[in-house]
RNA sequence: GGCCCGAUGGUGGAAUUGGUAGACACGCAGCACUUAAAAUGCUGUGCCUUAACAGCGUGUGGGUUCGAGUCCCACUCGGGCCACCA
């Protein structure tokens, strides 16, 4: 017997696999067309950093791996696909460093990762191996914009974007992270530019209901929910008061969602962003003209972050001008206020100073009235308003609707009203800006005619290059604009004069629908055949970080219910069944990172210890959703697991299997942790899975040393099969040296547990007296449910006597197998 | 401020979903092997106390139950996400 090489091991199956092509070209088989029998799993699609693998990486593929493997055990026809979002800022910032193309750092890139997965034996199907940045690929992501652009779904809006001045470009909403930008950090900015939608908020009922479909950890359906956030409330209609100039009746609408408390509304305020639309200007004194034009301009330069200092100091411009409350005719104070939001509701809320906390702070400020309509809660009734009252409750000092509940009056109150006050709905949820001045995207595929009008690339002339003459260096414009080639190549296709769109597109446009591409990834006519679609989609199992939980998923289901209504998928939501991963933190129990320098490198670990080693002990570490600091002592605890499995599996094959007592023991001991390694895996907890097959192994190694037990090779076989999912390297050299097998082991299928081997022949029932354990008696599992019989051996049991004496016994509990409870008085 | 998740030995974690708390591993201690060390093996290891029995013990306080790490109420601490969304 050899001793534990694992380098020559792994490397040596590395080899055949790879000549043999082991589950390589699965997309095209034949066979999956039934449902039931094939298996998608997806990995989140990764950028690939120049840094390399990371031991987080590890983790989330290797569970996957696991999957896959046993799946394929299993019989499934498994698809496990990989590919690469590739477009994106980093390599776009490297090479306005260093002067290399991003393609070329890409391709480097893509290479060390290949490499790394590759190495630590990942099963992935390399055949369909794919990079958004290929014209291959976006192509079809090119081609997917002119399909919603068909539809009205893609638009171009003008309209107060969020600018990093840093990155140059545009940031979508979601990309804006406490007002800053969320790659780089730098402070964010307002500027208003014609830039490009997605009409993602078509869809914002349907991503709502579709929730209900998925298998997703509820914390996510939460956060997507939230993200659509709608609010159900009242659109309330305020006119302005006949004593503002006004020459026609024209009026305010606010949204609330507290209709109740409208008796309790004492002033109007608007948002700077929507202060035009409502053409007041005219209505204002001349010195108001000028007070309030200072404010807009101040309120346009403010960043996110200044903004957000507002929370405490709420600033605002009284306009002089009145309107109607339209449920008691009392004239109302219209402010201009920058803490109202212009991009929710309708951009002006109706100030309720007693029961909302911001119109409390604006009230205070400006020396407006607080008019309490909800019944204080407390006792003390005539205590003056100290801070406000959120809750709902009893309507008080509001006319005919005094005395209901807050419920009952937002009922009653918009029906006595009908022509002032009508039940809506908002959603937080806006369209999906896309448009970004960067160079490393997919160009959107517009062109425009001489006279400014925007036109879609015709799809022949699809994939739309991305030119490869640009001036990486930002200029405050789309870098697409240095390049003579673009150009010159949009008035050859479209006639003298036309100019090319220079915006490129989100990468997130990319990312959001690259595992419908993976079902048939070479295909040059179209996106995905609908054969190969109807085979493996939806996805079956998506294994995706934390971080993408919000705009990832919304997108992604967006495409998936577009590309649905448009005939080209069955199906409503794109990942049945989601989880998350945690994070791997550093020694330390910190986040991993470079300047705190306790990154952990894979490719050392590989080196030391082997690839299965890696693997076995980050499945080990704990549950695969929590985060677990990385403990190198650990690692080597796993090699030395290995190592012993190694050994005990080879040693003794040529001797004569022994038929002893103890023999029979390990061997019930193999068959109860196959079970629940079977049961395990599906499961997810692969910690436990690991935790059994050590426990077999420890029982195997005590009944070899002390007893000379050798177990027969059908049994070792099983044992190579079981570690086949978790150490694909050392199980398979298990497997040909016990067997000199052809196949490989990871083709065969997953041993099946002896069911009458599996059930002990005692039962060891732990006795309580008054709920606590005084002793445990062995009954004969066929004996289980005599419960008169183990009630009469519980009494007699050592130990349990003496707690009994002279004490009366008022309850005998037995719980079949588990637990036996003697209450005494 | 809102929502979510979590808190179990020195450490990572396990616990059949209301039924033996601490599986499995790391660490530590002792022993064996060795001239010595490393490696390996064996033994022990929740706390307190002991010769033993007993007692205490899953963040804190209360509750439900024959029985609570698990369920309910209140709180403390830690983490995550969102955050002036009317």
């Amino acid at each position: 017997m050899s001793v534990y090489d694992h380098t020559k091991i792994e490397e040596k199956w590395l080899a055949k696999w790879e000549a043999e092509g082991l589950f390589q070209n699965t997309a095209q088989t034949d066979g999956a067309q039934n449902d039931q029998n094939k298996v998608y799993l997806l990995f989140a699609f990764a950028y690939p950093s120049g840094s390399g693998l990371h031991v987080g990486h590890v983790e989330s593929k290797t569970a996957l791996d696991i999957l896959a493997r046993f799946n394929r055990m299993n019989g499934k026809q498994v698809f496990f696909p990989v590919g690469w979002d590739a477009f994106g800022l980093p390599a776009e910032n490297y090479a306005i460093k260093t002067g290399t193309p991003p393609a070329v750092t890409t391709k480097n890139a893509i290479n060390t990762f290949r490499r790394q997965i590759k190495r630590l034996g990942i099963s992935y199907d390399w055949d369909n191996e794919l990079a958004t940045s290929h014209p291959g690929y976006y192509q079809w992501t090119q081609w997917l914009f002119l399909q919603l652009y068909k539809k009205g779904l893609a638009y171009q809006g003008k309209g107060m974007v969020n600018w990093c001045p840093s990155c140059q470009t545009v940031l979508a909403n979601e990309q804006v992270v406490n007002g800053q930008c969320e790659r780089c950090g730098t402070e964010v900015i307002q500027k208003e530019m014609t830039q490009w939608f997605f009409k993602i908020t078509d869809y914002k009922d349907e991503l709502i209901a579709g929730l209900d479909q998925v298998d997703w950890p509820a914390a996510t359906k939460q956060q997507q929910l939230h993200w659509i956030g709608k609010s159900e409330g009242a659109k309330v209609d305020f006119t302005l008061e006949a004593g503002s100039k006004s020459k026609q009746s024209r009026s305010l609408v606010c949204f609330t969602t507290r209709v109740d408390t409208i008796f309790g509304v004492t002033f109007l305020a608007i948002s700077p962003e929507k202060f035009e639309e409502f053409e007041l200007m005219e209505l204002l004194t001349a010195e108001k003209q000028a007070e309030i034009k200072t404010y807009l301009e101040a309120a346009s330069k403010k960043t996110e972050e200044e903004r957000k200092i507002g929370e405490k100091d709420k600033t605002g411009v009284e306009t002089g001008l009145f309107a109607m409350n339209p449920v008691n005719q009392e004239p109302i104070p219209i402010y201009l206020a920058d803490y109202v939001l212009g991009g929710y509701g309708t951009g002006v809320v109706m100030g309720v100073p007693a029961h909302d906390a911001r119109d409390y702070a604006f009230a205070q400020k400006h020396g407006i009235v607080v008019k309490r309509v909800i019944a204080p809660r407390v006792e003390a009734a005539d205590q003056a308003l100290s801070c406000p009252e959120p809750d709902y409750g009893i309507v008080v000092n509001s006319g005919e609707f005094s005395g209901l509940s807050s419920q009952e009056a937002m009922a009653a109150i918009p029906t006595a009203f009908p022509k002032a006050i009508e039940v809506a709905t908002t959603y937080r949820l806006r369209d999906w800006l896309i448009s970004r001045q960067r160079y490393w995207g997919a160009p959107i595929p517009i062109v425009y005619d001489p006279q400014g009008k925007p036109h879609p690339v015709k799809e022949e002339h699809l994939p739309w290059m991305l030119p490869t003459d640009v001036d990486f260096n930002p200029t405050g414009e789309s870098p697409l604009k240095s390049s003579k080639e673009f150009v010159e190549r949009t008035e050859r296709l479209y006639g003298q004069g036309w100019r090319p769109e220079y915006d490129t597109m989100d990468t997130f446009v990319d990312s959001s629908w690259y595992y419908l591409r993976y079902a048939d990834s070479r295909n040059e006519a179209e996106f995905a055949s609908k054969e190969q679609l109807q085979k493996w989609l939806p996805v079956d199992f998506y294994m995706i970080g934390p971080e993408h939980i919000v705009l990832h998923l919304l997108y992604s289901r967006f495409f998936t219910k577009f590309l649905r209504d448009q005939g080209y998928l069955k199906f409503d939501e794109p990942f049945l069944k989601m989880r998350h991963q945690g994070m791997i933190l550093g020694p330390d129990g910190k986040k991993m990172s470079k300047s705190k320098g306790n990154v952990i490198n894979p490719d050392q670990i590989i080196e030391k210890f082997g690839a299965d080693t890696l693997r076995m002990y980050e499945m080990f570490m704990g549950p695969i959703e929590a985060d677990k600091p990385w403990d190198i002592s650990a690692v080597a605890g796993i090699y030395r697991f290995l190592t012993r499995v190694h050994d005990r599996v080879l040693s003794g094959v040529d001797q004569t299997p022994t038929n002893s007592e103890t023999t029979k023991a390990v061997r019930q001991k193999l068959h109860q942790t196959l079970k629940k390694v079977t049961e395990d895996i599906p499961a997810l907890k692969f910690n436990t899975a690991i935790a059994a097959l050590m426990g077999l192994m420890n029982s195997w190694d005590e009944g070899s040393v002390k007893s000379g037990a050798v177990l027969p090779a059908k049994d070792r076989v099983f044992v190579a099969q079981m570690f086949a999912p978790f150490a694909p390297f050392l199980a398979e050299e298990l497997y040909q040296t016990l067997v000199q097998a052809k196949r490989s082991v990871h083709l065969q299928s997953w041993p099946a547990f002896d069911p009458e081997l599996v059930v002990a022949q005692t039962t060891i029932i732990p006795v309580q007296v008054n709920g606590k354990v005084r002793s445990r008696i062995a009954i004969e599992s066929s004996l289980v449910d005599n419960q008169a019989e183990i009630l009469a051996r519980a009494k007699t049991a050592e130990g349990v006597a003496r707690w009994l004496a002279d004490k009366k016994i008022i309850q005998e509990i037995y719980v079949r197998g588990r637990i036996i409870n003697l209450v005494v008085e």
